[in-house]
DNA sequence: TTAATTATGACTGTTTTACTCATATTTATA
DNA sequence: TATAAATATGAGTAAAACAGTCATAATTAA
């Protein structure tokens, strides 16, 4: 159970957006420079979190990304999910998950629990906030 | 992030093993015919929580495994440190890690905070035990 | 002695991770 | 208006993790 670098570096994005000025943007170049991650892996996570409405970008030349809400607006829940799917995950759980193959399928003791626990962890996730994270890493 | 079949089969022998009576044992063929898990693999399992003295066991003709501590003494923290590794883990915050090849290795302004999230998850589930998912499980 | 059981380790197919590469599309500006 | 700089999209890939299987050794109750 951990993060990966999909949500790892999507972290360090998000911090470099949310340090520059409003009405300007940065480029995936720019911040992978910076972060030290490879650009077009990056390029694919910026692009999750637009699709997430996290982020906001502006093509062509001079162009680039730009956070799409407030630094308090953007909990980790958000980004996790953006970038790496559901914040935590008994596989049990989601029933379109067609490869599965468990003997209680239809009728699962454990379903309750489990859901119970991941609600609990998006509940710890939602209560993060970028804003919190700039505050931590200024320390 | 998610609990694989290691940590969710886990649960499921443990709590096989707290239904039978005192002095008795379980063998790996019983729990996996009743929760429909694969027996070597569950047997690979049940040696994890023994060498974590979660379960003790009994060699030999009617053999097999029981718990070695009560219920409420076995939190789902353990069981998941056992089967799976570390709770949670952010993959920068080991050190002894060789794969690793981070810009900021030795001087992460994000070590801080994914230092606290992984201490607040394990928080989480060591107030979990293996009492409680019983209760939850027969509600 | 033997059948039943745990113990150990090597092996395997599938999925996920962590990327790269190629190419299309958009757009500020010279 | 041409072009360079940027995002957008999708295919491909090596390595690791996952979810097991298989073979065999060691132990022990009956």
């Amino acid at each position: 159970m951990n993060i990966s670098t999909k949500g790892r570096y999507a972290i360090r994005a998000l911090v470099e957006l949310a340090k520059v000025k409003d009405n300007q943007v940065l480029s995936v170049k720019d911040i992978s420079d910076i972060q030290g991650i490879s650009t077009t892996y990056l390029e694919h996570l910026l692009v999750k979190l637009k699709k997430a409405n996290i982020v906001g970008s502006q093509r062509g030349a001079k162009g680039g990304f730009f956070l799409e809400k407030k630094p308090k607006d953007i909990t980790l829940c958000d980004v996790i999910l953006a970038v790496e799917g559901p914040v935590f995950l008994s596989k049990c759980l989601n029933s379109n998950n067609t490869t599965i193959d468990c003997k209680f399928i239809n009728d699962c003791e454990f379903q309750g629990f489990w859901s119970k626990l991941s609600k609990s962890i998006e509940n710890l996730f939602s209560k993060i906030t970028l804003k919190e994270i700039l505050g931590e890493i200024n320390e």
